[in-house]
DNA sequence: CGTCGCAGCCATATGGCTGCGACGGTGCGATATT
């Protein structure tokens, strides 16, 4: 309770009529206390918990172990009614709920609705929530869009929602996981309770979308601090494999460990796995297309110190909240510089120093641009739109009447729904929205809005390289990256080590503010992110994503206009 | 978009080139088979 000067009054002190009456920090406190043995919180915590208690909605962007849970978990013992917590991987959610449930706190008891449970236990959780002896209820997004099971949900009247992991719906909703895109709608059905949006790592287009998607309205935002100066950060060309290789033994044979190497494909993983350990450096690999029970053995290895060295794909990444872990390294340029944040944060959490080492060649660039190549197909689109003009369809009756796959047309009607073209009804259905555009246009558009996707992410990709290649210190390019800006050189990354790192003082800005919005004749409306040796700029268009910009082009031709701001950046 | 492996070819006998096709990440849930 450091520093807030208000007493403290004893547990048990609060019934129900004092609720009301108590300043709604001291509740919080008091609930974190009592419940969770918590003697303080932080003042982001606090901010975005009152939020919500106040059924305000809050979007939360904080490093791991800095207390996200807490955040939705407190609340929800004060307000009425269960709290869902969507949450995307089934081990993430199993930590979880084994964690709530090891307090032995009947206010906190935690139950899920998922593919692992049968349906006997599905139906023993519900009712454990409905009689109020389970306060939490863990679901995937997938099961919440079953029409059937959102009834059985809504009729629980949830006090909460947590979307965990909320950059998901940015990064998986789009194609991976369409499930992720409705969310917004499926929460809406519920009654609409409160909403808390937490991640670690989310950049300014990415917020927007988190925001957008949801219908979050008026959220509080609390951003952390982005700035990790015990992690050292290092990036090296590599002509070749070979010396690929060689500097990645070089890191290795520094002695540090615990330590995960990140390669962008599964037979890289096990290849590399194989060469590192011949090489005397013992290592496992993980990846996606392992069976469940391995990838759960190999996960529990690395957690325990018996595996020191993890070869993985990016499919080992959520979850893995393991404190002492020494070096990041990536041996291929990652999809994008949010990826690779992550990816990196994920070393050094004790606080101890830990080395980040990025090898990249050009020709990474070629992998990650197939994997953001789109595959919606124009005829599809315009069946689907068409099937939707009978109608309220079901997903299933819809797959029958254009022989589309679960997946893709899951894909194709969040399409359609972007340009206005498909709208989910709240049975689960999809029916046409008024003055939709007509099937063949509505499959036009929705291959125009496919193309702009691709674009920004091709963008992204080229926003890890132009960070991979930069000259100028590295937390400051990363930091101006995710919208935030940092001051001084930041002394923990090689530019700055082998005084590379240009300074970017104030007076190397250029025509428009850091931050701005400005208006491109055909890119439309953009935020600059940054200036880079008073030459070169970067800015963030709606349409196209990143683009870096000559300065004095932009002077000179008038590229640019300043344009009013839309939404507050934070 | 780029790499890898393989078949086929060449000039002259085993090694290297060329062209072609396959492959490449993230996970939920439902279904079929042991």
């Amino acid at each position: 309770m450091a520093g807030t000067g208000l007493p403290v009054p004893p547990a048990g002190y609060f019934g129900p009529a004092m609720n009301k009456l108590l300043p709604t920090f001291a509740r919080l406190r008091g609930a974190a206390r009592r419940h969770f043995g918590w003697r303080s919180l932080r003042p982001g915590q606090l901010a975005a918990m009152r939020a919500l208690l106040r059924r305000r909605d809050a979007l939360v962007v904080l490093p791991t172990g800095a207390g996200k849970s807490a955040i939705y978990q407190v609340p929800a013992t004060l307000l009425t009614g269960p709290t869902v917590v969507i949450c995307p991987l089934l081990a993430l959610q199993q930590d979880q709920i084994a964690a709530l449930n090891e307090r032995r706190d009947p206010r906190l008891r935690a139950v899920r609705l998922s593919s692992a449970e049968t349906p006997t236990q599905r139906e023993a959780a519900l009712v454990e929530v409905r009689e109020g002896r389970a306060r939490f209820l863990f679901i995937t997004p997938e099961q919440l869009s079953d029409p059937g099971r959102l009834d059985r949900v809504r009729a629980l009247k949830p006090g909460l929602v947590a979307v965990d992991e909320a950059h998901c719906i940015s990064t998986w909703g789009h194609d991976f996981r369409p499930d992720y895109l409705t969310l917004g709608h499926l929460i809406e059905q519920l009654g609409r309770p409160p909403i808390a949006a937490l991640t670690a790592t989310a950049s300014p287009p990415v917020r927007d979308d988190i925001v957008d998607r949801l219908h979050l309205h008026r959220p509080r935002v609390v951003i952390g601090a982005l700035d990790r100066p015990n992690l050292f950060l290092e990036a090296a060309h590599c002509p070749d494999e070979d010396y690929r290789w060689r500097r990645l033994l070089a890191l290795l044979d520094g002695g540090e460990r615990p330590g995960i190497v990140y390669v962008p494909t599964r037979r890289a993983a096990e290849d590399l796995a194989g060469r590192l350990s011949a090489a005397g450096h013992p290592a496992g690999a993980y990846h996606g297309g392992m069976a469940a029970g391995e990838r759960a053995r190999r996960h529990a290895d690395f957690l325990a110190d018996r595996v020191p060295i993890m070869v993985a794909t990016s499919a080992f990444g959520m979850g893995i909240d393991k404190p002492n872990i020494r070096f990041v390294a990536h041996a291929a340029l990652p999809d994008s510089p949010d990826s690779y944040f992550q990816e990196i944060g994920r070393a050094g959490r004790d606080g101890a120093p830990a080395r980040t080492l990025l090898l990249y060649r050009a020709e990474d660039v070629g992998l990650q641009r197939y994997f953001n190549a789109g595959t919606a197909d124009e005829e599809d689109l315009a069946r689907l739109a068409g099937a939707l003009h009978a109608g309220p369809v079901g997903k299933g009756e819809l797959r029958e009447r254009t022989g589309l796959g679960a997946r893709k047309l899951g894909h194709l009607l969040g399409l359609l729904e972007q340009v206005g073209a498909a709208l989910p009804t709240p049975k689960g259905r999809y029916r046409c929205p008024p003055y939709a555009p007509m099937p063949r246009d509505a499959a036009r558009l929705a291959i125009a809005e496919s193309a702009r996707y691709q674009a920004i992410q091709d963008s992204r990709v080229d926003m890890m390289r132009y960070h991979a290649e930069t000259r100028q210190c590295r937390a400051q390019s990363l930091l101006a990256y995710f919208g935030d800006r940092l001051r001084h050189r930041c002394g923990h990354c090689d530019n700055c080590a082998n005084g590379e790192a240009q300074a970017t003082p104030e007076s190397a800005d250029g025509p428009f503010p850091v931050h701005s919005t400005v208006r491109h004749a055909e890119w439309g409306h953009g935020l600059v992110l940054r200036y880079e040796d008073g030459e070169r700029m970067t800015v963030l268009f709606d349409k196209v994503g990143y683009k870096t910009l000559s300065v004095s082009v932009v002077r000179d031709q008038k590229l640019l206009t300043p344009a009013p701001t839309r939404r507050p950046a934070a």
